[in-house]
DNA sequence: GTCTATACATTGATAGAC
DNA sequence: GTCTATCAATGTATAGAC
């Protein structure tokens, strides 16, 4: 949790999830490539030279983070539990809440995968499973609609990717402590997703 | 509206505007910070010096095409006719429709304006006059709830937040000459965050 | 696991000729 | 309005001592 060496022991050393983390940070901050690794380096109080040590390059930290963001999100849509009940519509809902869940409780490297334009390989790669999970998304909506429980005069993938436009904006504002818990989030996103702001 | 030299005459010469068009196609592509002035004159086929004779700095680049985003949308606002009918509740509906056009119309530096971290001064000028922006929708939602309009068991903070987090999400997929068009887009915004995606 | 020193490319920006 | 040439600063990354 803090920004300094984390568990184990030993008073200088920082491991890779300590360093992870200060760097998460700083990109999110200041944007990735905006963010040098001396920058790194001085937020951490090392060298640069001593960063190398943990990672291969800039992009191998890029890359960390990234995975572990994508593996949570994947997490959401792979462990719901389809078989408890609401057919596809409970199981969209179920995955809206645990997104907003997965944004909240991974705030900085969701905040950071979700910024990422394709520039390079490990930019590219994390693309392609975002599109993979998009799909899904997609999929879980069609299907709500041949249900005949969701309206199908919008397109779902339209559809999919509003919802999800509004959860990932979460991001841009949310920070932890706030006046809403993720819970509280999860109910306002599903409320308006699903039934609207309109007063009925 | 080509990338090419603008009107007027003369074959070599590029103007402001159609190095401004190419140079914010460049900003969305790869990031401002990872688009360099000599990428910019390679995409120009210029040199990197004729650019300064256009801009003085990178940076004035990114704010011309900023002030355009921002211009643009606080019209959205203050054109609003607020006489029109529908209380509050119409006037946001209005606005959210003007929001989806503006940012279909003018794509790549809306898109541009959403990705600004607030690095530099030009950034944070941009920001805070986003931020203004905001406030005025929050006070929207607002009026609409105290009118009975919407609903008022999500706060209107969150509700504005989320609801633009919606449209903004749109310069992340849409394309121009794609399937749906500008009006039909804002028809599906209006109909999600108003009424939902719930069959009733 | 950290450091100093350094290699080497690229950056934003300027000078001055045409 | 464009060019070539160049600058100082900063970027990522490596070598090798401790």
């Amino acid at each position: 949790m803090s920004e300094m060496q984390s568990a184990r022991r030993g008073r200088p050393g920082y491991d890779q999830q300590g360093i992870l983390a200060v760097a998460v940070a700083a990109f999110n901050e200041y944007g990735y490539d905006a963010t040098s690794i001396g920058m790194l380096a001085e937020r951490l109080g090392l060298s640069k030279s001593a960063i190398y040590h943990h990672f291969g390059s800039k992009d191998e930290i890029l890359d960390r983070a990234l995975d572990s963001a994508l593996s949570s999100l994947e997490a959401v849509v792979e462990d719901e539990p389809a078989d408890a009940g609401g057919g596809a519509a409970g199981r969209l809902e179920r995955v809206l809440r645990g997104a907003v869940h997965v944004l909240v409780d991974q705030l900085p490297a969701v905040t950071l995968l979700l910024r990422v334009r394709g520039n390079t390989d490990v930019e590219r790669t994390a693309l392609s499973r975002r599109r993979t999970f998009d799909r899904r998304i997609t999929a879980l909506v069609s299907a709500a609609q041949s249900e005949g429980a969701l309206r199908d005069d919008i397109d779902a993938s339209v559809a999919a990717r509003l919802t999800f436009g509004m959860i990932n904006s979460i991001v841009e504002w949310y920070r932890p402590g706030g006046r809403e818990g993720a819970d509280r989030l999860a109910d306002d996103v599903v409320a308006i997703a699903l039934d609207g702001l309109r007063k009925r």
